[in-house]
DNA sequence: GCTAAAGTCA
């Protein structure tokens, strides 16, 4: 257009100042804000609105500012989007208390003025203050923009309970969920496995007359999956519309977690048939499919065809991948030599995948290596800790695990918390270890000794070596062999009539205590378990695991 | 003909 001397006009810039501000050139933002001025573009609202936002979003809160104090128009009521952007670059900026202070300073409020503060705070993080404003806001203001920021908002930062509850109050308050909605809700469901509540939105959306398009289908795909309701995932995935990379990458991972890694390589096949183009995350989804089925040379050939027929760099998950997939299958030299060829530095996860290998094939020396390498790396890192412990308790060296359990008090070095959640009657409820502060809890802990007992008298056995590697307030709990995903079990023993299949999601990677349990009581209570860990799916029946006793 | 705020994968 320059060059051909056509002259832009204020209608012209805030077309550019968007892309400017899509892109983040910084540059360039600031040559078309010049260029506005000296060729003496007329300044109007929209032009303002614009260049301030562009600051925003290219991360030059001060330029903005600078912008919005020469605006005339700002103490007047039509200016609202001018306050708004700028209280959003506050929120961005990192400036809370500013945006606090501008909003309440400016002349009239909107609902995107709200909106776009109590996104900030979910964004820093601030449930509580989000929550406040939220309860201050005029109800009349909320609307559906209000109430998905609200849902996601708490879903990202791990409240998926609160999230859901608010999806609820929502459509008793006669607001119509729109596709952001529904897919903030049903990646909530995702997250803590709550089937029940994701069925019952995949009917809602249904009987709504919601289309299956890409994001909406690819939602419903991934809910499912990780659900382990991985054939209504394959049978919705039929059903989507211009399905993408992603469609096919949740659906990937999910047979890969769910222990079908066969399926996995298969659909891969399908979706380059179908030519789309894969990248780095599907092709992580499919190398963890094969290390899960100890398929190495299958792996290793994927690998390859990553770099050479698709030229994706690896990246340094696809390393850590590479070494779990020589790892599991016991060819620890491979691993430990593949390492040391990694063109980039190898991170915790790396030293931590040939770790978890040298545990499992018991090889003291080499895991002592890996255990040495993450200590180095993370220092502060409660898994290095816990890996290291992990070791000497392996081996009944009891005086080192209690050195590295001091060790960890002293550099105040906390074990995450584990949790596990699972669904009764619509209803979530989340158990962290040996929890008492269920309603029920006497019971369950009645039912879990019961199940215990039960377990015994076939053959299970407690397994120590799991229990005293814990630390901490757990310690005691743990002698009960309280983790979470037992009492989460036993409360859904109780809770359920029998034959109910138990499905149950925990936030870190299950024990082997729990593990050999779980089997026992699939079979004893001739029930089906399924349950999520961080890695993949365990699907108990009949005594036996999918995962083969192999994760 | 133009300006803001919410969403899916490892």
């Amino acid at each position: 257009m320059l060059r051909l001397h056509a002259r832009p006009d204020r209608l012209t810039f805030p077309f550019v100042l968007r892309s400017v501000a899509a892109l983040g050139e910084v540059g360039m933002g600031r040559v078309l804000h010049g260029m506005l001025v000296k060729v003496g573009v007329e300044m109007d609202l929209f032009v303002r609105v614009s260049l301030v936002d562009m600051y925003v979003k290219v991360g030059l809160l001060g330029c903005a500012l600078q912008v919005f104090d020469q605006s005339p128009e700002r103490v007047r009521s039509e200016s609202v989007l001018l306050w708004n952007v700028l209280i959003n670059g506050c929120c961005r900026g990192g400036e809370l208390g500013r945006a606090v202070e501008t909003f309440e300073a400016m002349p009239v409020r909107t609902s995107g003025s709200w909106n776009i503060l109590i996104h900030g705070f979910l964004r820093a993080g601030d449930l509580v203050r989000a929550r406040r404003f939220f309860d201050r806001m005029p109800q009349e203001m909320k609307n559906v923009v209000t109430w998905t920021t609200m849902i996601s908002g708490f879903s990202q930062n791990e409240d998926h309970e609160q999230a859901l509850g608010l999806f609820r109050r929502m459509l008793e308050e006669g607001v119509r969920p729109n596709d952001h909605t529904i897919v903030s809700a049903l990646s909530a469901c995702a997250s803590i496995g709550a089937l029940r509540t994701g069925v019952w939105i995949h009917e809602y959306i249904s009987k709504k007359g919601f289309r299956l398009k890409r994001i909406v289908g690819t939602a419903l795909v991934d809910m499912y999956a990780k659900c382990g309701k991985i054939d209504s995932a394959s049978q919705v995935f039929g059903e989507v519309r211009e399905k993408n990379l992603l469609t096919w990458t949740v659906m990937i991972s999910g047979w890969a977690t769910n222990g079908c890694s066969d399926l996995a390589l298969q659909w891969f096949e399908d979706m380059i048939n179908a030519g789309v183009k894969p990248d780095d995350v599907v092709f992580l989804a499919i190398l963890t499919a094969c290390s899960h089925s100890g398929m190495v040379k299958e792996g290793l050939r994927l690998f390859n065809s990553m770099r050479f027929d698709y030229d994706i760099e690896p990246n340094v998950k696809h390393y850590a991948s590479m070494v779990d997939l020589f790892g599991r299958a016991g060819q620890l030299e491979e691993a430990l030599n593949f390492i040391e060829k990694i063109p980039i530095k190898p991170d915790f996860v790396v030293w931590g995948a040939l770790f978890c290998a040298c545990r499992a094939h018991k090889n003291i020396e080499m895991a002592e290596l890996a255990s040495k390498k993450l200590l180095q790396l993370e220092p502060t890192h409660p898994g290095s800790y816990i890996f290291l412990s992990n070791i000497y308790a392996g081996v009944g060296r009891w005086e080192d695990v209690e050195r590295v359990r001091r060790t960890m008090k002293s550099k105040n070095i906390e074990k995450p918390p584990g949790w596990s959640y699972i669904e009764v009657d619509d209803q979530v409820h989340r158990f962290l270890a040996g929890d008492k502060t269920h309603q029920h809890s006497q019971e369950i802990f009645a039912k879990l000794e019961e199940v215990t007992v039960k377990a015994s008298a076939e053959g299970y056995n407690p397994d120590t070596k799991w229990v005293l590697h814990n630390i901490e307030e757990e310690e005691k709990e743990d002698a009960l062999g309280s983790h979470s995903e037992k009492l989460a079990l036993a409360f859904g023993i109780m809770s359920t009539p029998n034959g109910t299949t138990i499905r149950i999601v925990k936030n870190l990677r299950v024990c082997g205590d729990c593990h050999s349990l779980m089997k026992y009581v699939s079979m004893v209570s001739g029930r089906e378990i399924i349950l999520r860990d961080i890695k993949r799916f365990h699907h108990f029946k009949d005594g036996m695991c999918t995962c083969r006793d192999y994760w």
